[in-house]
DNA sequence: TGGGAATTTGAAACCGCTTTGGACGCCGCA
DNA sequence: TGCGGCGTCCAAAGCGGTTTCAAATTCCCA
């Protein structure tokens, strides 16, 4: 069933089936009445390429997951995001679109999708820091939204962000003022912005109280359980191992969690834990009182303000960017206490 | 840059530098190479919706997620399986869309899929016990693969699935030999079909050993980490706590593992466990030796394998259906050790 | 040397929708 | 009575490709 086949049925003009069933006001209500029943009946809905093909929009929002590493998708925040960026997406009527990039030209990715007019706009997810991709979508005007910051890309753009330098900071003095001393940060890729960002706060906490960074404890890689418990293992193997941990995910600190547990020790007495929490559906910190404590910030809520501040730029695009930066909690589970006394 | 564009630099008809394009024989070598330069020179590539409209076909493959509980989604096993598929999409030219069902009318989000003409073909995740998805969709003649199985559903239809129940059997089987008879299940959602098969899989190696089921140690909801904690907390302090756990992912085994360190017992002495392991890149179980003893089978396999079949399926849609069925190893890790003999 | 086959190209129809530019009838007002 | 304006509706022109059908050219061989 299709448009034509409608307003035959009707003995209508495609014209005036199209315009009633998308509100036009020129249409006679009766008309519209009975243009809408028919429609209902025949079951008749309009056909997408169609349409988009007529209108110039795809009503489709794009995701480009770059494929060298597939790390956006298999992260397990990339549900939770993903999930509350799609929630909204619903609400509008728009589709979600994942576009698999080959290899590491994403400029090439993007063109394309602006040229075949896949999308009306995309999210840029994981940005580093200079991130090239900023450049190349506003210089080919797809609107677009990043999840998180990059810092050096000069463009003015739109993004959401959680404030990691000052909850990585705030974390790290609320160890200090626990009394430790030799706190180790295991974060994220540190190409990643975040990651920057984070490393930057737990250091200007440090710098602060006069606490000289040790680089031993400072480690980076992808934020996986077996990094998490790999790294904490040969830490505390050190001379000198830290007290008190800096985790970057709760899969990570589950890891940390594991290492801690077979050296022995305990967790919140002999080593202490932070770990930033996504507020995952599937691996929440605990039922009432958290497993750890943790910096907190909701990926699936900043999926959907992300959604929204891009559905606005797509409305319209000439609008001035917007930045939204948000503040994690420190919230206080079990996983920490005073640094133990040296006897 | 368009097709009448580039075939007016080029002086010839949109009908040529289009053969020439898309590879037919009838047109001349020679002119076959202007074209493509002049192509690539202007870095013209053919508008998606406008071939798709042409065509009738859209190069989109369909994940239809229920928006009710986001279940499929937050799930970690998503992204890894998501990502398996995408890998096959990207290789053949296919995007991936993601179709946000308002509410339970998945009948309604499918039957638009196929009029819209937005898909070419779909991949059913998560199917329930009768689900009616696969009636919908053979009844609508849109090509679909379903990850795992639907029992009752009488259709013949291509799926992927892991052969839950024996797998499941085979690990109840294992602790039976070291002794146990206390063996508790932490199922996943029990209208989910694997769920069933598993607990099939768990009874039907009870009952060859003449070990009576105990309803108190079958435990079944969404695999997160909370509630493998929970159940687990619940079950150890019976006045006849199992010794034996059988969890159904490794984020509810973590919650497991954490409860039962947390009762200040041993795991793989105390209390043994088994666990699926769905090889998450973010969750290995391990790195050389296996954390948990597990089932184990590659969700990003079997997303790649489905993406192959659906692919299949919709380059001849009258083919008779595929099945396969996985085996999962069974690895033997350190949370399995003989039954503590009671004294 | 002529004619049928093979090769190469093009005009135009079509995919299913939106939207522009009228057309038509009717009302109200001068 | 005449005419502008309003309310409704429609024919047809896109949107940017693919594909059918036919034409023009070249080739080959009797």
């Amino acid at each position: 069933m299709n448009l034509k086949q409608l307003s035959e049925i009707l003995g209508l003009s495609q014209t005036t089936v199209s315009r009633a069933l998308n509100g036009y006001p020129e249409v006679n209500a009766e008309t519209r009445e009975r243009v809408e029943a028919a429609a209902r009946k025949h079951n008749y809905s309009p056909n997408r390429r169609a349409t988009s093909l007529a209108t110039g929009r795809s009503m489709t929002i794009g995701h480009v997951i770059p494929a060298s590493t597939q790390h956006e998708m298999v992260n397990p925040i990339f549900g939770d995001f993903v999930a509350g960026a799609a929630g909204v997406y619903g609400e509008e009527g728009y589709d979600m679109l994942f576009s698999h990039v080959t290899d590491g030209d994403e400029e090439r990715a993007y063109t394309d999708l602006k040229r075949k007019g896949t999308v009306d706009g995309v999210i840029v997810q994981g940005p580093k820091v200079n991130d090239a991709r900023i450049e190349v979508l506003t210089r080919l005007g797809l609107p677009f939204v990043v999840h998180g910051r990059s810092s050096g890309a000069g463009q003015d753009y739109s993004w959401v962000d959680v404030n990691n330098r000052r909850s990585f900071k705030r974390a790290t003095e609320f160890l200090l003022d626990l009394g430790h001393r030799r706190i180790a940060l295991i974060n994220g890729l540190e190409d990643m912005d975040f990651a920057q960002r984070r490393r930057a706060g737990y250091l200007e906490a440090l710098a602060e109280r006069g606490v000289t960074p040790d680089p031993t404890l400072m480690r980076s890689a992808e934020m996986t359980e077996v990094y998490g418990h790999h790294e904490t293992r040969d830490m505390l193997a050190l001379s000198d191992p830290p007290t008190a941990i800096l985790a970057a995910s709760m899969i990570s600190a589950i890891g940390v969690r594991r290492a801690i547990e077979e050296a022995g020790l305990t967790i919140g007495k002999d080593v202490s834990v932070i770990t930033h929490d996504d507020e995952l559906s599937y691996l929440r910190n605990g039922q009432d009182v958290p497993i750890f404590t943790a910096t907190r910030s909701s990926v699936h809520q900043a999926g959907r303000v992300l959604a929204e501040m891009l559905l606005r730029r797509i409305e319209d695009p000439t609008a001035v960017p917007e930045q939204i930066l948000l503040e994690a909690e420190l919230v206080v589970g079990r996983s920490t206490g005073p640094a133990p006394t040296g006897d």
